[in-house]
Parts: C-alpha cells; sequence; structure tokens
DNA sequence: CTGTTAGCGCATTCAG
DNA sequence: CTGAATGCGCTAACAG
C-alpha cells in the first residue's frame, strides 16, 4: 500500500450524470444555473459534483460555437519590473471581475518573443490581447492576423496600427517636472533619457524641451544624454556632474536612471563631495524612499496598476458584438502627480 | 464602405485544408511537423496557413485524449509586489522554454479567492498548479480534488500535504543578519515582525531567536513586535525608539517593514535627532539604494526568480508519466545572501 | 503518403 | 422539465 491512491484523470460530465442517476444535460443545465431543473435534482448533482471533484472543462465549453475561452492574453517587456508587475495585476484585476482569467507572457522586449507569444495567445482562443509592443515590425498585430480578437496597447503605440492605447501623460509629466525644477531656480537642467523606450522616451523628452522653451532657455546639448546604455545610468550622471559647468538638476526620465543617478550622487558623497555640489533631482516614475534621499528628489508619480485596469477596461468594451463594441480607436492618457518629496 | 473589412472570426483546419486543396489531415499532420506528407503539399499547406493566419486551435487539441493542454496555473498573493512579479517571471520564463504559458490568478491573500482560482485553472486543464498559499483550510488542495494535476507550493509550506515546496532560507537568514548585528556590537536588537506572513514570519523570529540565544542573550519582549498590523511598521518603529532603553538596532523581517522603519527614522533626524540615536537596520529582503539610507542597512538578499524557476522545476519534472515523476515530495531551500550596505 | 472515421467534453436544438 | 442527437476543431487509428 506504499504510495496511497493513484491521482485520477478528472471526471467528466458524463461521470457525474452517472453518479447522480441523470443524464450530462440535467449536469450541464445545473451547472449552467439550473434553470428548468428540478430541485431535487440539482441536489444530487451537485453533490455528485462535489465527490469526484468535477471542474467543467473549460476548454471543452469554449469548443461550442458561441462560447468565449475567458482569457486574455497579456503580453509584457518584464514582468519582474514592479511598473509591469502592477499594471499586469490591474488587468487581471478587472478580468477578474467577468470571470475571465489571463494568460501571462513575458516578452523581454523581444519582437521575435513578442510575435510567438501573440500567435501561441490566438491559439489558445483568447477573447482578446493586450499588449506593451517591444517595437520592430507589427505585421503580427494587422487586423487580417488578429481576426476578431481586439486589441489594447499600452505604454506605446504603433504608428498605423489603429487600435485603442492607453498611456501615461508622458509630454505633461515631464513637462510639470522639468518646470518645478525651473521654477526653483534651476536653468542648467541635465536631462537623462534612454533609448530602451523609444516612444516614451521620446515623449518625455518632448515635455522636458517644451518646459525649457517656454521659459526661454536653449537646451545645452552637452546636458542632454538620451543614448546611454541600458543600467549605465550612474556613468552617464558621472559625465554630467564632471562638465565643467555641471547641471544643478537632472531630470531622469525614468526610474532606472534615477537609481542609476542617485548611486552615483552616493558614491560621490561617500568620496568627500559637498551635499550642495550634487544636482537636484526630478525622477518620472516613483520610487520608494525617494524622501530619504541625500539630494531633493521630486517624483513624477503615477499608478501602472491603474494603468492596467483601464486597459482592460477598453479590451472589455470591445468584447461585446454589438454596435456600440465597434468604434473607432480611443487613445487614453493617465494622468500623473509631481509629489515632491521633502526636503532632507 | 466606411468602418472598413469586419473582422473575420479564426479560420479552422478545414479552410485551410479547403484553401490548399488537401484534407485536414494533411494540414494537421504538417504543422505537426510534416513526417510523412509529400514536400510540395507541405509547401502548399503552409502558405495556405499563412494566407488565412490560421493558428491551431489548442484548446480544441488538449480535447484529445492524451494531449496536454500547455498551461500551467499560478496563483500569488500580490502580482504588484516586486518579489511575487519576479517570482512569477521565474515561473513564466521556465514554463516558456517547454512552450507551455501560465494562467495568472491574484489571490490578494484571501483564501476564498484561491480556492475559485485552483477550481478555474483545473477547470482549464492546467497541466500542473503553482501557489503561494494563503491561508486557511487547504481542502481544495487535497490530492482527491487536483486528481492527477500536479501542485508546487512556494514561500509557504502546508502541513499534512505532501507536495514539493519551494522556500528561502529564512531561517538561516534571520539567524545570520542577526548575527551581524551582535557581532557589531549590539546586544539590544528590536525585532519588527509582521503576522501577514505566519509561516515565513515563523521561520524568520526563529533565526533571530537562535543568533541571540547562540551569544547567550535572552529575548527581551518589550523589543519583539511581532504583530502590528501591515502598513503601520513606522508606528510600531516609533514605540521601539520610544522605549526608555531603546535598541540600537532593529531586525526588520521584511521588505515592508524595513520601509516603514526607515520612514520613521527619517523623519526623526528631519526633527533633529542625532544620527547616532538612530539604530541600525538589517532587512530580510533587499530593496533599492539601501546603501544611501542614513543609517547602517544590511539586507538579506535573495532572488525570488530564482525561486520561480526553482518552482517551476519542480512542477515540470512531475509533468511525465513515467515512474520516475511520482517520487515524494521535495523541499527546495534556497540561499540567501548577507549584503552590508557601505556606511553612509 | 493521403484520406476517412470516430470521439475527446460540452451545450444547443429539438423531441418527448 | 428531461433526454437524445449533433457538431464545435482537432488528431489517433485505421483504410486505401
Amino acid at each position: 500500500m506504499v504510495g496511497g491512491a493513484r491521482p485520477r484523470k478528472q471526471p467528466t460530465i458524463k461521470e457525474v450524470a452517472q453518479h447522480a442517476g441523470v443524464s450530462p444535460m440535467t449536469v450541464s443545465r445545473t451547472l449552467a444555473g439550473g434553470a428548468n431543473v428540478r430541485p431535487d435534482l440539482q441536489e444530487k448533482v451537485l453533490s455528485a459534483v462535489r465527490e469526484l471533484g468535477y471542474h467543467r472543462n473549460e476548454n471543452a465549453r469554449s469548443l461550442r460555437p458561441g462560447q468565449a475561452s475567458g482569457l486574455i492574453g497579456v503580453a509584457i517587456t518584464n514582468l519582474g519590473n514592479p511598473y509591469y508587475g502592477n499594471f499586469a495585476l490591474g488587468v487581471e484585476e478587472v478580468a477578474a471581475e467577468t470571470g475571465r482569467r489571463i494568460v501571462l507572457g513575458n516578452t523581454g522586449g523581444d519582437p521575435a518573443r513578442e510575435r510567438q507569444l501573440v500567435a501561441d495567445f490566438l491559439g489558445r482562443q483568447v477573447e482578446g490581447l493586450v499588449l506593451v509592443p517591444s517595437g520592430g515590425s507589427s505585421d503580427h498585430l494587422r487586423p487580417e492576423r488578429l481576426g476578431d480578437v481586439p486589441l489594447v496597447l499600452a505604454s506605446r503605440r504603433i504608428y498605423g496600427l489603429d487600435v485603442d492605447v492607453v498611456l501615461l501623460d508622458d509630454v505633461g509629466g515631464a513637462y510639470r517636472g522639468t518646470l518645478a525644477l525651473l521654477d526653483a531656480g534651476h536653468t542648467r537642467i541635465g536631462y537623462l533619457g534612454n533609448v530602451s523606450s523609444e516612444f516614451t522616451g521620446a515623449r518625455r523628452y518632448e515635455g522636458y524641451l517644451r518646459a525649457l522653451a517656454e521659459r526661454g532657455i536653449e537646451p545645452d546639448s552637452d546636458l542632454i544624454l538620451r543614448e546611454h546604455a541600458i543600467g549605465s545610468a550612474g556613468e552617464a550622471t558621472g559625465r554630467l556632474l564632471d562638465l565643467e559647468d555641471p547641471p544643478t538638476a537632472i531630470f531622469s526620465a525614468n526610474n532606472r536612471n534615477s537609481i542609476g543617478a542617485l548611486r552615483e550622487i552616493g558614491r560621490r558623497l561617500r568620496s568627500g563631495a559637498r551635499p550642495d555640489e550634487m544636482p537636484a533631482l526630478v525622477s518620472f516614475d516613483d520610487f520608494e524612499l525617494a524622501e530619504l534621499m541625500p539630494v531633493p528628489v521630486t517624483v513624477v508619480d503615477h499608478d501602472p496598476r491603474q494603468l492596467g485596469r483601464e486597459a482592460a477596461k477598453l479590451l472589455l468594451s470591445r468584447l461585446g458584438n454589438g454596435e456600440r463594441h465597434q468604434g473607432s480607436a480611443r487613445l487614453v492618457e493617465m494622468p500623473v502627480k509631481l509629489a515632491p518629496a521633502p526636503s532632507p
């Protein structure tokens, strides 16, 4: 008897029917809500279900015409990044509210992987797709390829693709963040961008330029570093600080850059630099403990979870069959909030 | 003509067959690798597939006996927490390496939600389950309920449930972290626990006590706060610091507590407290910029992504049908690493 | 090498 | 109110 009972296969509707002494149809109807089934039969069915540990096979179910799979395909670039983790959470929550589930794939920013995932999702009969696009060709996203499966893009739009998009107010956030520095008296403001998120990067850069322009300040190309490799924000910050006439403030276009910049600033402080020689920082993207930083940090705060919820809502609104669901593509820009951390 | 072409339903294997002038079986065989199909027919099939944008219906496919769904059900407590986001990423990566996909559900720590998710996953014919359990009854996880679907638990084990588990080395990490404080000369070490993660919390507390015992230090119940509500770590830290004989160091049992503690410390420093009045901190769980904190911080670092990979590997090893896959439950403890941040 | 038959689990349709 | 027949898309098993 060592080893215990061999685990069984999942029971089917037939077995439940047999166990309850009814036909499969009575089981099906009972599970569908019990309309037009005698209460005593429902009882029998439900206890058979419990005894056998029966779960309706959703895959077989979705095979029938008119039955949806209840799956939403979600492909994001980096689930390990709290930004996208929260985004995915938002999508999951809204999907769950309608009894749907998400199939999740991590693209790692690789267009090939993205294509694979989309293909796989379509094969799994997802009802819709939520995608943080990675760039490259978008052939696999064209309407002919997706058939009747709606798509929502997040964080980034793809020109020429007429689908719903949710974005942050990148331009406005960068504009207001930069303006805050200008208002604090800074005139030499470094820009720490990142080519990795081309679209978002361009928008934030636009906001930065707009604020400078509004104050009549000519952008100084020495202060603008947009092309450094991912992960080398610290080094880029070093280059800015080593300039003959270094910036007194830095606008960092994303979380990763901000962390890198602060690491470099910390390094210099530990090497004896005076705090007042270090730049103030505005960071697009919130991060924890900003208020404990050795230089004044202002964050352009936003809510990726809400972004995910919004993406899911757009998608769900396309799932019906009526005319209402066939409207033209919508663009949602989520507001961001400037949150100055108290000075140390 | 406004509105453009109406999107079409996904094509079926029959349509592809018709388009290519062959039978559905030839399409099926071609897509399965093309064994025993004439090359010229394969060509025809593949171009029909391309033209129609055909994707094999995985749900219908998995209906056939012996065909697996290629889905792994993953239920975690909080996808927005980078710890679990990275955990999920690890699972996804390993699943993807075998062509599988994950269906993801967020439990929010709610046992009822967990039950729903597990039931749903089983209905979707997942090949296996990875679960960060929320507590409460575990009836829904018993072998009779899961049938032949293997389960791997992460972060927490459930006594009486004989399944594979992946854990951090909680005891060892807390032990070594506490020991580091003792070795630095601290004798009054506060403990900031959290009842929300009962199992993990107990293990970390055990490590703390073990280190104290090894140095012959009697635990002081005034210094040990295990029951404060989630999110009130700052307040709890305040209570510790307001003691007549306050601790000179604090062991924080998780990331959230550490952030709360540091916020409180920052508040006091801004109110004029002297840095040398503030406690040193050891934080179980890494967090960014620990080296920039105004008090010395040591982190017990670990890799949740690796934990996820390990969980997925355990699961995959159970998916075959052979005897090899029927072994008894395994427990994997992932190593943690003590990482002292440089003093400010 | 290719096609036909049959059935996976379920729910719609139609008969009783 | 209940059940039997039918077919969703796909692929083993069997013919040809």
